[in-house]
DNA sequence: GCCGTGATGTTCAAACCCGAACAACAAGTC
DNA sequence: GACTTGTTGTTCGGGTTTGAACATCACGGC
């Protein structure tokens, strides 16, 4: 019980004002914009954006269609959180379930024609909003390197469970 | 009603593939790195992500105290949202409501010595994830050009409501 | 064939967030 | 002072996420 705290006890190396300035910035910029994406989402189409993000993974899926798991991976969202909103999807008629072929447990989430018609529909819109508030505010250069360090971070994280 | 959507349907300039990498990357990783913390957090002190952020603006602040709409900005919260958090932590002991006396509307959120405590002990804990996953991971190049990047998205954000 | 281990997807209760509605007050105008 | 306009913080209902528990099935060794 005493060393669980050893570490962080003996070695708090703080972050200097350049690091707090990047951690910070990185949170509240996330936030914001998270919540401009889900206002415009909801106005156009009344969706959400983990449902958009739903939608335009299966679209690019071959044949529309991908199991519950790699997809939970795929949209960085847990199990059940999944099963809730392909549920909601399939209420909208955006989405079906259907039995997967080579393993008996498990099922395939697949964009119908309304669902992709609804993409078709909404993706121009979303677009717009990532563009005016991130990506046209960005060069070349800061887009590469901000892609770059969030791989080494997303390698980091999913390669420890 | 019909010009509502001009724009979008006549200029639907897609994202290439490097902008794209760079949205997904951003979201992703976000995604990943806040359900370690909280994880973390949570394992650490029973405490969520935006309770952590609340107790760290509380103790930045002068006589460790601030007005609930201002918290709300700093932490990128709604108004219903952090009373539910500032509610949490009073419970908890971390966090107590004083009246403003300058406006009689007012609420003052300020952190108590056990707060405080509780955030020197939690908080090397916090900082060794922040580092593990990302800022240890980034030059001081990179670093830098996340933030001015960041920044620009979050001051257009700020700035249109 | 038969366990043991592990993966898959769902269910459930609890916690959490959002937005609209609301009461209370501030600040300025007339 | 009364009126208007805007701000402050809470409340409430509905929707969403979480993690643990669960039933079901895949896969390997023996």
């Amino acid at each position: 019980m005493a060393y669980a705290y050893t570490e962080a006890v003996m070695d708090p190396r703080w972050l200097d004002a350049t690091e707090m300035a990047a951690w910070h910035a990185f949170v509240s910029t996330f936030h914001l914009l998270e919540r401009r994406i889900e206002e415009q989402l909801k106005a156009a189409a009344g969706l959400t954006h983990p449902q958009y993000e739903i939608l335009v993974r299966l679209s690019a899926a071959t044949d529309h269609r991908m199991r519950m798991t790699e997809l939970a991976r795929d949209v960085v969202a847990s199990k059940s959180a999944l099963t809730y909103q392909i549920t909601q999807l399939e209420k909208a008629g955006l989405v079906e379930r259907a039995h997967c072929p080579s393993d008996e447990r498990g099922v395939l989430a697949v964009l119908t024609d309304a669902g992709m018609r609804c993409l078709e529909r909404v993706a121009p819109g979303h677009v717009e909003v990532v563009r005016a508030y991130l990506i046209d505010r960005l060069s070349r250069e800061e887009l590469h390197t901000m892609t770059t360090a969030m791989r080494k971070t997303e390698r980091a994280l999913r390669s420890s469970h």
